[in-house]
Formats: structure tokens, sequence, C-alpha cells
DNA sequence: TGTACATCAGTGAACGCGCGTTCACTGATGTAC
DNA sequence: TGTACATCAGTGAACGCGCGTTCACTGATGTAC
């Protein structure tokens, strides 16, 4: 009796795994191809097309269309993650925490640039009739985590103070809410645990301001107003950089 | 000799013209509700079904589906320009400088929260296979002018300096290249001219940050991090108040 | 080592649906004399 | 004021194309004895 249920499981490190492995990288790589032309509504019949095969292939590997969003989704921010990580690595000398800082958000531009079509799936619009499965959640944090990292490592070698100084006083003058705190440490906490609370919130005011330059960059704010779009944001790296005290 | 050009001109002020008006706006409408579901891939037909017209009858009024798009986006940015201006305007002591810019923030997030798809529309990831015409730049600019025009009047009574302060030096500290500060100084004489370069600069990284928190909460980055979102906002609107030195 | 059987990748046809746009047409509404 | 004509909104059929997904099937590749 033999079922057919498509997107089979395979007795892994045989043969067939292998080649089945890479059939799934040939099928993703050719979907970030149509992502750039056709956006998120990317069709199964366009790459089954490219591969040269029947579209009811494709369901070997995926058992859906969505499914195949969903791996694309979770490549990108894995994508993202590893070129931020490599980079912030790529800094031998750790305490040079504002060079740290800068390479990192550099790759994050970079990356941006080099695949627009991913970063719009991953930070653009959510795409239309299609439900975001919540376990992104931890592929999505692992930028925020390399940029923390620089900040616990400051504060770890006692460059960074426990208290804020003169011109970061302003993010921790706000008094927010007992919500508001509440969520904000427990996001410190699971992330970033022993940061300190000035600290934490300028690196989420960083965080956001550095991919709205980039979202604005990519998604078209900036054209007519700003060519120099590189030292652009260098500038506005080195500003954040400043805020939180790196 | 009849010749068949769908979505002529009509006789201005005639009543055939005003009917007309009205159909543009009530389509407009439907497709504004059909963005919520379908996002950017907006379906002709799905609009005239709604409207129990036929699809054909929709080339009287738009020559094309691109071109009601292009309708809804200028829609879009006006809709939001008002609301910002409102928002300023109801301010009526014009010298309460921080309480015009947190009023003119909060009207851009509600808007976004009332409108999601409208604001993905234009602050998203741009529409597949859709090119944005050039003259979206002048509903777009908008409500920098708005933003701007709190600083403006600043230095106009008095209030705001000419160098910056303390808190501001981290952003003028930068020494951007010839190309970067030429795009700067364009952009502001284009749009708040007299206004100082470093009042131009922080209000450009509070634009940007602004847009930044809005679209990470609509575009799902808060997802399982910040549930206080609205306090979230308003805290971060302070910070911006205070790097302008309102 | 050889053979029988199970597993799996890929095929091709089909289902049922969607879309934008064109075109000749019918009536109703407005306009000019 | 009434009539002839022009303008315009909307129809319905068609063109030519797209899509995701299912299903019975053919062969090839692996596996167990």
């Amino acid at each position: 009796m033999a079922q057919d249920s498509r997107a089979t499981e395979v007795k892994a490190g045989s043969i067939r795994a292998r080649v089945r492995t890479e059939m799934i990288g040939e099928i993703k790589a050719v979907a970030r191809g149509h992502l750039a032309t056709d956006g998120a509504n990317l069709s199964l019949r366009a790459v089954a097309r490219d591969m040269c095969m029947v579209s009811s292939a494709l369901y070997r590997y995926f058992p859906s269309r969505d499914d195949l969003l969903t791996a694309l989704i979770l490549d990108a921010y894995n994508a993202l993650g590893d070129a931020v990580l490599a980079a912030d690595a790529a800094i031998t000398d750790r305490t040079r925490l504002r060079a740290r800082w800068l390479a990192a958000g550099q790759a994050i531009r970079d990356w941006a640039l080099a695949a627009p079509a991913e970063y719009a799936l991953i930070y653009g619009s959510p795409v239309p009739g299609y439900a975001a499965p919540g376990d992104t959640t931890v592929a999505a944090s692992r930028v925020p985590e390399v940029l923390l990292g620089i900040l616990i490592d400051g504060c770890a070698s006692g460059e960074l103070a426990a208290e804020p100084g003169v011109p970061l006083t302003a993010i921790s003058a706000a008094r927010p809410s007992v919500q508001l705190r509440s969520d904000l440490i427990t996001a410190r906490d699971a992330i970033a645990p022993g940061l300190p609370e000035y600290l934490f919130q300028a690196a989420m005011t960083s965080w956001i301001l550095l991919f709205g330059i980039v979202s604005f960059e990519l998604f078209g704010q900036f054209n007519n107003v700003i060519k120099a779009r590189a030292e652009f944001f260098t500038g506005q790296l080195e500003f954040m950089a400043d805020l939180m005290g790196l």
C-alpha cells in the first residue's frame, strides 16, 4: 500500500537524502530569484518552469506554496543574521565596541542592498493572504542579539557605565507606564539579561532607526532627496553609536 | 464617428461630471477596502463585482489598473498629510512647539493604525510590477513639511537656537562628504529654507525614526516583544522632541 | 552477489478558479438648433 | 418648447493568459533477504 503523501521524509545520510537536500536548495534559490520580480506573490509554477519540471513535482519538496514562502523567510532572517554575526566577529579586538557596531550596521545595509527582495520579504509589508508562522521569532532575533552583544561586552569590560551619561538622559528621562516597563524588562531579560535599562532603550531606538533608514532607502522614500545614501547611512550609524555611548 | 476612448473627459460642472466624480470616489473607496485583504495586488474585477458592475465598466473611469493604484497612492499621501496638518493646526498656541510635534507624530501613528493597508501602500515594500509615478513627491513631502514647519516657527520666534546645544552635537559632529552635504542642503532649501543644518539633520533622523517605529509596529516586528505600543511610541516621540530641542 | 519488493521523484492531465484588457453594442442622458 | 444628434455609462462576450493543488501513473533508485 503505497501511500502517496508528498513531501516525504527520507532516511538521513542516504544518497537520496543528499540529492533531495540539493533539490530543496535549488528550488529555494530559483524562488529567491523570482522574489525580485514578483515580490511576495511568488508563483510555484514559474519556479517549476525555471527548473524544467512540472509544477506538481514541487509538491515532493514543499507541501504548499506557503511552506516554500516560510522557508524563504526563515532563510532570509538567517542569512541576514549570519552576515551581521560575521561582520561583528571580523573585528578581532573585541573591545573596539564602536567599530563592531559600525561593522554590524554596515552589514545590515549591505545585505539589504544585495538582496532587496528578501529584505522586503521580512521587513516590508506583510504578504497578503499569507499567515506568517510564529516560529520566525528565533531567527528574527538574531540581529538584535548581535547588536546587544556589543553592549553586553561593553558592560562586562566596564567601558559602558551602568548609569546614563549626559546625552543619554533624554531616553531614560521618559517615565514609561507599568506595562511598557514590564515589556521592556521582559524583552531585555530574554535577550540581554543584566543590561542597564537605559542602554537597552538606546539600543532599541538605534535598532529601529537603523532599519528605518534601510527601509526608507529601499522602499523609495529617499528618491529625489538623498543621493549619497551610503554616507548618510554611515553618519546615522555614528549618531547611534554616540547615542549608546560606544 | 464616435471615438471609443474610455476614461473620457466630461464638461466640468455638469450633472454628469458630478455623478462621475462620485463614481470615481466610490470606486476608490471600494478599492481601498480590497487593499486590506489583497494588499497591493488589487483586482479590478473584484472591485467591479463589489459595485455590481461589469469589470470593463471600470475602464470608463480609470484607463488601467495601475492608474487606479496610482490614484490610491496619491490619496493615501494626501489623507496622511491632511491628518498631520490638522493635528498640528489644532494646537492653537503656535509657540508650543513640543506639543505640536507630539500631536503631529501621534496623528501619523493614528492614521497608520486606522488605515494599515494604505500605510503599507505608501511606506511598505514597493508593489511588484508597478512603476510608481514620479509625481508622488509633492504629496509625499507634505508630512515632512508639517514637521519642519514646527522647527521653522521655532527658529523664527527665537526659541530654537541657530547653533546646536549639548545633546545635539552628536549629529552635527559627523562630517558629511561634499555630496551628502550638498544633498542635505538642497533638500533643506527646497522644503525648509533657512533652517539651521543641525536642526534639519535632527529632523531627518526623527522623521526616519518615527516612520521606522510605525512600520515595525504594523509590519509585525514588535510581535512578542512590545505590548504597550502606544506608550512606547509616545516615549520615542518625546525622545525625538528632546533631540530637536523642542 | 543476485533478486524481489518497497520507496520515491517526476509526469501529465485535469479541476476550478482567477486576472487585465479589448471591442462592438445598447440605452440613457445631455446639448444645440 | 420640441426635436435631432452627440456624448457617455455600462453590458456581455471574448481573448489569452495565469494560478495552486490533486491524482493516478511510470520508472528509476534504494533495500532486505
